[in-house]
DNA sequence: CCCAATCCTTGACCCAGATCAACCGGACCC
DNA sequence: GGGTCCGGTTGATCTGGGTCAAGGATTGGG
């Protein structure tokens, strides 16, 4: 929501400007980083980390789609984040993970290792407020959601789901906001409901009811078409800002 | 939930010992903070900061008991958060506030004035370490309340509230976690429902209903006897950790 | 081509929790 | 004493979204 400094440099040779550690990074940092770096990929409904699990690396989603779930012991199950390509994963300075990660599309992940890059960042004060401000954005986000979960009803939850997707999708395609905005949905209708707090009944006829509304037009079960921002962000009973990171 | 070191040194004067701020400060750190903080109180009821204000300070929570609450234009509230004492308020480095903070009880902040205390954290880095720390807790916090807010019912809602309050209770008292507990409830039903996402009504009924099967036992409308606090915490679906921090 | 597996849609029905409304009881104040 | 708040309880009714169930569309494999 909040996006500071995109990094100007690149973080070593990742195919992305990573918005995460390297913003402000100066080539000594970044050769160390890459030093301690490498990459993972995972195919779509792979788990990336079990809740629980010590986690020994901290790293950015390069390409792709994660999601952070939490699950009850009767199966219930609750998304509570996103991350999308530049977002942080991990923990430092935390032993286990907190939360189950799953690739929803396939991902791709710059990992580091997670001991030298705390040591790193004991030494770079910089990459220690980077992650502040991130985990600030985060912690705002899931407020954010809270109010979604808690307050708004099923055709307000999917309506500001979409408008925080096609947000996202602008800020990585140049252009920015603009009324008009097509883009893919890359969750299933299961994963949307884990994450509204739905059942995927409910979220098929919702996005239904907008699409007789002409709120939004659906090629194929994916492809969306807003024809007018404004009027979904009215749907959304939310003409703040409503971008979660995950 | 993952209560660090507690600060062995106390905050200049301050009458708690802050698990915020001066955890591990030195000597010197702590005369600096001394001389950029102030106590400000509130009486319940009181706004503290408005969202969207320019915020001055920083500080943590003395005593009292205050609420992080977002609002929909149409007036429906989410209680995004609880403050309970030590805990901490405001985002260095940030401009503005991201919610609305009101006292729910008599409040006594102490506060840092904002320019100073960043400009401390600069040189100071196991301050923005701390900062970090605190604010992952909140950060997994906040992502376990989605999970109450998304899919638990109204009891298990009523009861992961009654377990929290009396768990972050125990914190503060001697003793740790019993099987029995006994605590004040520092909220009223209408608190208790916009931090749950439901009505006073079913708040109500709920706890009527606890009451009726012998989980809890009530003295007047605020004084709470938990008996057994496993079967409390079955009832909350729930044998996780359940503690937020706010 | 058929078959099976996914993912999605739609319909019929039901129930948890919202809504509307009446009332209780203690604190405070004339 | 008698108001009148204010917070809380309880009842009656309504309804949004859950549940159960039956297909439809697309994909991939034999």
């Amino acid at each position: 929501m909040n996006a500071p400094i995109l990094s100007q440099s690149r973080c070593g040779d990742c195919p992305i400007r990573h918005r995460a550690v390297c913003a402000r990074c100066n080539a000594d940092e970044l050769e160390e980083l890459d030093a301690i770096k490498y990459y993972r990929t995972y195919e779509a409904g792979q788990p990336i980390i079990w809740s629980g699990d010590v986690m020994n690396f901290v790293g950015s989603v390069v390409s792709g789609i994660a999601s952070l779930t939490q699950t009850m012991e009767d199966g219930r199950t609750q998304m509570v984040g996103l991350l999308l390509p530049s977002d942080f994963v991990g923990r430092p300075g935390r032993e286990g993970a907190a939360y189950d990660v799953a690739a929803t599309t396939d991902v791709v992940m710059c990992c580091f290792r997670k001991k030298p890059f705390e040591e790193l960042m004991e030494r770079t004060p910089h990459i220690a407020h980077r992650l502040l401000e991130m985990t600030l954005d985060e912690l705002d986000a899931a407020r954010e959601w809270m109010l979604v979960l808690g307050r708004k009803t099923a055709r307000e939850k999917i309506a500001s789901l979409l408008a925080i997707i096609a947000r996202r999708d602008a800020t990585l395609t140049p252009g920015g906001a603009t009324n008009r905005m097509v883009f893919d949905l890359p969750l299933t209708r299961e994963a949307m409901a884990d994450y509204l707090g739905l059942t995927l009944e409910t979220v098929s006829r919702q996005i239904s009811a907008l699409k007789k509304d002409g709120i939004i037009e659906l090629e194929g079960k994916r492809h969306v078409t807003v024809p007018d921002m404004r009027r979904l962000m009215e749907e959304a009973g939310d003409d703040s800002d409503g971008g979660f990171l995950g």
